[in-house]
DNA sequence: TTGTAAGCGTTATCAC
DNA sequence: GTGATAACGCTTACAA
């Protein structure tokens, strides 16, 4: 491959002149500059990143970590990706390995670290634990974002389910729902938070619907929920679902139990999975945003490693779910 | 960062000696090696990639380039990247732009090749001119691997979609169905080939339903095909369908006609989405063995990048689909 | 405006 | 067995 050296001899210049030329930095005759670029573009040249990086100690990679893989995070890492590269950063993948155990995880935040990054994106799952992790990346000279974690101390991009479930709550109410159901479990508190917000506001009754924990598996824990459901006497008129998972297994419970969405029941989900739109019928949900999530993340990343100060409200920062209205509701 | 010349100066040996002793190469005493790791140990040293690919020309790197985002890509993607992850590589992700223009395609891949990979692999949707972009790979000193594609030419994983579909074909008729028909395009032929074969087998008839092209958009062409099932007499009893996504749309279609699955008619989608398992009722499916494709794609990478000669089959290989039962069917 | 030389952290070549 | 030393391709002082 082409080095500098063989611009220099096949123009005429010496490598410094080269190395300006090409990246437009300081003082070059116009001349030489379309010389070199003119020898440079004939020759095919390719800088070397790793002699970039060995020299100026910088890395222009950005590591994406994720403990598992899912539709909803490689969303995110996609757009991401867009930003970082137009950048000039690379976007490389790991992903975690199945344990559950500290030691193991704390290893491989160790490999991932040997790679020596720029900035690493984390997803969660990581646990309480997760200040550590980020506390050794900054450690190691590498900046970090974290992708929508409930954990405070941590800068992340945040998605603001509270309100998206709250507009949800209210586009229902417009649609004449009265009886306004929430499908989850008690203890998860940031969605149920804007549905008790809206339904306080509409004067509703609040109606929690929960899973059958007896059941054998998680999909029939929320699909066996339909019973309950059903038997309910007024029986709801909308659900406000959890997740778009919970909402579909729930869905097949209403099917099961001969309930018509939405004719008898509305239904919306949550998260904007590609398998809201392809159920019968196409789930109404709200959708984490994660194109903008993505970027976000991306932007701050880019901020924090160009040593930006600390903006007064901190690196993190929210954004908006959004509805998307389908059939189901 | 800790480097070798820490090391040596820690230890008190050469760096020479250091580099031998860390990685286990040559002649090093044995209460040599015990020290340096020591010292390299309470230093907690970490290796310089970029010099290291510096002075062996050699990258680490390995590029995973798709045009789309997709589910079933990145589920191909994790599982090349435990495999990749443990021979010391990385994966790095390189999304494509959304233009169809075949010039920014090229330039596309120079700038993945700028990265100077170790090998890249490549999902399908370049066209026909995925041989230039292999040979250009190749030619930049590359290694590549393409995952599935359809084109003759090129090294590539690919998944017997014809053996899954006429693996479903003979399961339906196990379960008593005489009348099976094929949901999708006459022009897309492996599936379609496995159905044929299985029927002809079984001697049964030939059923082949259409997409409805007046409609609006993609879904609707496959959720109003059902209504061209509905009124076919006699009814088929069964489907195979080219897709989850086609089958679901189908399956919405199937509802509007007050069909129902798997009493009326059962139903087989292809791929294995997550959408097929939230499906009402859970479909099933043909999935693609993502897993098993991933992980070979990472196999033979490593094989060609060690250079080893190309087996007289050539470096292409098959991995079988495999039929998961579920509810429809 | 351009050229020379040093150095980033490895690995490879050669002596000792 | 071990130690100097050069080289990979680039950037950055500094000199011209």
């Amino acid at each position: 491959m082409a080095s500098l050296k063989d611009i220099a001899e096949a123009s005429g210049f010496s490598i410094r002149t080269v190395s300006r030329a090409l990246k437009g930095i300081g003082y070059v005759n116009e001349a030489t500059r379309t010389r070199v670029l003119e020898a440079a573009g004939k020759i095919g040249y390719q800088p070397n990143r790793f002699a970039r990086s060995l020299r100026t100690k910088k890395s222009y990679e950005i590591s994406a970590v994720a403990l598992s893989i899912d539709e909803l995070h490689m969303a995110k890492i996609a757009a991401m990706e867009q930003i970082l590269r137009q950048s000039g950063y690379v976007v490389n993948l790991i992903f975690g390995l199945q344990s559950n155990d500290g030691q193991e995880k704390t290893d491989f935040l160790n490999e991932v670290l040997s790679h020596r990054p720029a900035g690493v994106a984390l997803f969660g799952g990581f646990g309480v634990d997760l200040k550590r992790y980020t506390d050794q990346i900054e450690q190691s000279g590498a900046q970090y974002i974290v992708f929508d974690t409930r954990e405070k101390d941590v800068d992340s991009v945040r998605i603001d389910r509270q309100q998206g479930v709250y507009d949800a709550v209210h586009y229902l109410a417009k649609k004449g729902k009265r009886r306004i159901a929430y499908l989850g479990q008690q203890h998860d508190r940031s969605r149920l938070d804007g549905y008790e917000r809206a339904i306080a506001e509409l004067s509703l009754e609040k109606i929690l619907v929960q899973p059958f924990l007896d059941a054998k598996d998680e999909n029939l824990k929320w699909r066996q929920a339909a019973r309950t459901l059903a038997e309910m006497n007024p029986r709801p008129d909308a659900i406000q679902a959890y997740s778009d998972t919970v909402a579909l297994s729930f869905l097949a419970g209403l099917h099961d139990c001969g309930l018509r969405v939405p004719e008898d029941v509305a239904l919306v989900g949550f998260d904007g999975r590609s398998m809201a739109e392809f159920a019968s019928p196409p789930m109404t949900t709200v959708a984490q945003p994660n194109a903008e999530v993505g970027q976000k993340a991306a932007e701050i990343l880019l901020k924090k490693i160009a040593g930006e100060p600390t903006p007064p409200e901190g690196w993190s920062v929210n954004v908006p779910s959004r509805l998307v209205v389908r059939e189901s509701a």
